[in-house]
This record gives structure tokens, C-alpha cells and sequence, in this order.
DNA sequence: CTGAAAGCGCTTACAG
DNA sequence: CTGAAAGCGCTTACAG
């Protein structure tokens, strides 16, 4: 792939152009304090002559660390993912880390291939964005470099880490502003049944059952949205608020209301849930539920540096969301 | 970080485990053909048992080869580049090769540091989806491996291959479109200055001066949106269309138009640019110029491939892109 | 079919 | 202040 040609140059390049040994040009480059000044400069001018650029990968062999951070997220086109990443850039850098993002794609085959890879290529430390890694290979990775999960993982992985947002507490917020707006006939609609969502239908259920009068009614979009929605909404029983699973599922519902007439917030109250950038977007602006990504990110960054010094016992968090109310709940 | 005791065990583990050479062991995880079937088994089984993982790194130092592209994007959380990355990611399997990503953050310095590092970690191709990393560390980048950057880059770097979009043809493609449709007060309104936009800029106004009876009519949004915004809603000569430089800011004339009891697209219709999943959402749905992104991401690991295969000579390609009509133009 | 040796490009004690 | 040597964990000819 490279030719013998124009290899890139070694430290052994350096020292023979500026006739000392590569020990010096090691130490010289890195800035050690016992290297007499004309010498530095002479190595200096030596590399910059050369192109040389340090390889990172015979300096991680040797030191067993690579300054890295690995990041896998399951989907990088969902804001949540990217948010939390972002967090957890910003605080890599007080610690002198990089952070190198692996993308899952949706898929759990290529999320679990990705902690494998991470921990082949010897990452001090790895945040897994993603709820769909195998627990077997987590906790491998564990064993390797600390591991930290952001996700509500559907079994727990020995020496793993842990941050999860209340999804039940953040539903049933939701659920209390729409009765307090005096809303009495409140569905759920989700188009998932993965762990978080069950969460949410969890936290609704029990504020509905909180308030009297009412009648948990749960709608799911994953066989035939269409249908479950004109179920919802051309019913003679109607629902006048809907909680829905995220956001892109209450755009869905409000573009299916008002596709019927069915005006937004006056005759149908929607409240999403994560709080994306199409929340402020869509017209009538969405209510939804609000969790605070970037601080997951630092958080996730900050349990790794608490194993880098030397942490045991795992540990466990749980982030509480909070609502943000728009046009769409009236 | 990582104490003796709970070190990663290496090769030699296995080997000493297995009772057979550090060789043997190497050849036979590998899958070589000449381990005879009895010691493969034992040595499999020890390295299980271990927990054994290849250290990529020792292998990479060793081969001189990673088997890793790296991709760098300016903003994560921007779809272009999520799907562009997406498409690098889906080709980069064919050749065996795994994708990181590097995140730029819309930092210039931090675009530029990746590029350093991504080299310093010896990837054996490298991916910019941004116009923001300096043409020299980009042309020192490629003395050391195949780079294709993504983008409209200012200037042009020694041994670069490049991928740009036709930002004036598809500009000039939606303004013929409201030509056809019957507008001749068609106004482009853009929020940036950077290449791209520009470009965008000057199709608009090659296309308006095609068509009889039309001013070139520019607004920017750089300074005081809102001010910008009503100065073109308010006046007396309000166009009856508008080009926007993407869809981000498509939605924000839009918003301002419905805000002022505007009707979209009847008195005012609005195209946007780079078919965002937004474009689909928001109501009325965004007419918009659509660039394969997915393609453009293949394209560019196909000339990292090229590369590979030992292609010298530079190769820029442009990619044409499509008008998706939606509501918003009626 | 298996083992001993050299080497990838660095860093890090250890001498001098 | 500088150099020679050992070693990080692998792979790869080369012998046997």
C-alpha cells in the first residue's frame, strides 16, 4: 500500500539527518527538560525537514495506553446520540483524551463487533451510547479498560457502568401537565417496544391511574401505523392528549391529526418525548420531555476517570429529565 | 491504570497455557492452513478460556497496516454528514475495513487536529466530509496515506482527491423550477458565506438572469435575521418565491412567512436545500435540491480503493444533484 | 507441523 | 547531556 518509497520516516530518519541517537530525538520531541538546547533545535529542524509525525501506535505498544476514548452509538443521525457525544468530547479534553466514535448503524451484530474492535485497538477507556451490546462482550471489554454503558441495558454486565435516564419519572411529568391542563382522556402511542419505550408506557400508566377517571389506552404503531392511527382518531371515544414515545412518533400523530382537521393543541393536546431539534421546528411547537445529553456525555466521561483512579465498586446513575412546554399542549 | 494483575493477557499467555510456541499460537488463531487440527482446538481453547483478544495495535505495528479508514466530519449532528458517513461505512465493508470517526465539532483547529491524529494513529485511508481542515496538514496527510475530502475546499492540496457537489447547477435547477412554476419575483435568502452557500448564490443568479424581467434579489441572514427576514416579508415588492441556501433556513422563512399570516405556497413559495429529514417533516412539506449523500460517501472510499490499487494521478469528482418537489412550491 | 529469531517504531531505565 | 539496550505484543520468513 505504501511504497518502500515514501514510507513514512521513523524517529531512526530524525536521528541519522541530525546525527544523534534516536533515544535523543525521543526524548527531544517530547519536550524532556535534559536536552541541551542547540541539540533540540537541530532535531526539531531535523523532523520538520522530514515530515515526521510521531506513530501513535508504536508509542501506545510501548506506554499500554493510547490516550483514546472509544464511543459507540448506535445511530449517529439521532441527535440524543450526537448530543452525548458531544458531552462527552467536551470533558475528554480536561482529561488529555481523544475520542474516536465507532457507529452501530441500528445494528446489534456491528455494536457488539464495535466493543470488540475498541478493545482491540486499545482504547483506556469506553462509553457504550447503546442499550443493544451484548452483555457477554461488555463485560469482556470490562475486564480490558473500564466500560461505561448510557442506555437502559436489558441485563447487567459485571464491572460495567451504568447511566440511564428516569424514563417512568419523565412520562409520568408528562402525563401531570396534560391533567393539569384538565385533559381526563390521555392515550400513549408508541412505535417501539424496546426497553426505554416500555419505560415510558410504564410512567404513564401509572399517572393516568394516579388520576381518577381515567383509562390507560395504549396505542402501538409498529404493525400498521396507519391503521393504529386512524384507530386513535377517528374513534368516537377520541383521546383530547396524546403522550408519545419521542418525537418523531408525536410528529407522526400530529401530522395525522391535522391531516383529519383535528386542530393541535385545541382539539388534540400532543407532548413528545427527547426533546429534539424538530421539537422547535414542527408548528405547533412540541411539548416534549427534556433529558440533559451533553451532561449525560460528561458524566459518562467523568465515572471513566473515576476508574482511572482507581475506582472498584460499579456504579449506577439515574438522570432525571424535565418538561419542556410548547404550543402543542395548549 | 491497568494493574498487573488484571493485565490483558497477550499471545505468550496463550502460548505457555497451551504448552506450544507464541508462533504457533499466532498462526493458529489466524486460521492458518498448516496447524493440524488437535493444537488448533488446544490453543483455541486456552485462548477462551484466557479470555484472549489480538492487540490491534502490535498487529498494526507489525504489518504496517491498521484496516482502518478514518472519517472526519464537521458536525455530527448534522445529517449531511451522518449519511455521507453512512455511505463510507456501507463500501468500507467490501474492502475489509473498519471506519472511526473523527469529530470536528465545527472547530477549524479541532477539524485539523484530526487530521494529524488520524494519521498519527496510521489509519490506511482517510475521509474529510468537511472544507474547513488546512490544506497543508491535509497535503502532509497525504504523503502518509490516500485522502479524499468531501467538500468545497478553498484551496486545493498537493496529492488530494476530491468529491464536491454542483451547488450552482442545483441552484440554478430549483429556480428553473419556479420559473416554471409561474414566479418571476424569486428571491435567494442565505445564512452563511461560506463556499458552498456561495456557490448556491451564484446559480441563483446565473438561472434569474436567464429568465426575463427578473432582478437577482439576495437577502443574508448573517447579521439580524429577524430584521432581514421582515425587510423581505414586509415590503411592498415581496417576491413570490424564495431559494434558500438549505433547509434550515428554508423552515425559518417559512416560520416567518406563516408568523405574518403569509400562506405557503400560495402568496409565498419557499425551496430549500439538501433534503434533510426535516424537509419531510415540517408542514407544508419542503420542495428542496437532494444531493446523494449516500452515494457520495461510496464514492469516496472507491477512490481511497483506487488509491490502493496504486492510482497517482489527483482525482476530483463533481456529483450532480435532484430537486425533490414537495408542497412548499405549490 | 512446530519453534527460534528478527523486527515493526517507539519509550524508558541504565550507563557513562 | 547523550547513547546502547531492552522490551511493548504481535507477524513473518526461515529452519528443522
Amino acid at each position: 500500500m505504501r511504497t518502500p518509497a515514501n514510507r513514512r520516516p521513523t524517529i531512526v530518519d530524525v536521528a541519522s539527518a541530525a546525527g544523534v541517537s534516536k533515544s535523543l530525538v525521543s526524548l527531544a520531541l517530547r519536550g524532556d527538560e535534559g536536552v541541551s538546547e542547540t541539540t533540540r533545535m537541530r532535531i526539531i529542524d531535523a523532523a520538520d525537514a522530514l515530515g515526521y509525525r510521531s506513530n501513535a501506535v508504536a508509542r501506545a505498544l510501548v506506554q499500554g495506553r493510547t490516550a483514546l476514548v472509544g464511543a459507540i452509538a448506535t445511530d449517529l443521525a439521532n441527535p440524543y446520540h450526537s448530543e452525548v457525544i458531544g458531552g462527552i468530547e467536551r470533558a475528554a479534553g480536561a482529561h488529555g483524551l481523544e475520542v474516536v466514535i465507532g457507529h452501530g448503524q441500528r445494528d446489534p451484530r456491528r455494536i457488539t463487533r464495535w466493543v470488540d474492535r475498541m478493545i482491540e485497538l486499545n482504547v483506556d477507556g469506553l462509553i457504550v451510547v447503546s442499550s443493544w451490546a451484548e452483555p457477554s462482550a461488555l463485560a469482556l471489554a470490562a475486564a480490558a479498560a473500564p466500560v461505561v454503558v448510557v442506555g437502559r441495558m436489558p441485563q447487567q454486565a459485571r464491572d460495567v457502568d451504568s447511566i440511564v435516564s428516569d424514563d417512568v419519572g419523565g412520562a409520568a411529568m408528562a402525563v401531570r401537565h396534560l391533567i393539569e391542563r384538565g385533559h381526563r382522556r390521555i392515550a400513549f402511542v408508541t412505535s417501539s417496544d424496546r426497553p426505554a419505550a416500555m419505560a415510558r408506557q410504564l410512567g404513564y400508566e401509572t399517572a393516568v391511574a394516579e388520576a381518577d377517571a381515567n383509562v390507560p389506552h395504549v396505542v402501538s404503531l409498529a404493525d400498521d401505523a396507519a391503521r393504529a392511527l386512524a384507530a386513535l382518531l377517528d374513534g368516537r371515544e377520541r383521546p383530547t392528549a396524546v403522550l408519545a414515545n419521542n418525537d418523531v412518533t408525536a410528529v407522526r400523530v400530529m401530522d395525522a391529526a391535522l391531516d383529519r382537521g383535528i386542530r393541535v393543541p385545541d382539539q388534540l393536546a400532543v407532548v413528545g418525548y427527547d426533546n429534539t431539534v424538530m421539537a422547535s421546528l414542527v408548528r405547533p411547537t412540541l411539548t416534549t420531555v427534556d433529558q440533559p445529553n451533553d451532561e449525560i456525555g460528561r458524566l459518562a466521561m467523568a465515572m471513566l476517570a473515576e476508574r482511572f483512579e482507581g475506582r472498584r465498586v460499579e456504579r449506577h446513575v439515574t438522570i432525571s429529565p424535565a418538561l419542556v412546554v410548547r404550543g402543542s399542549s395548549g
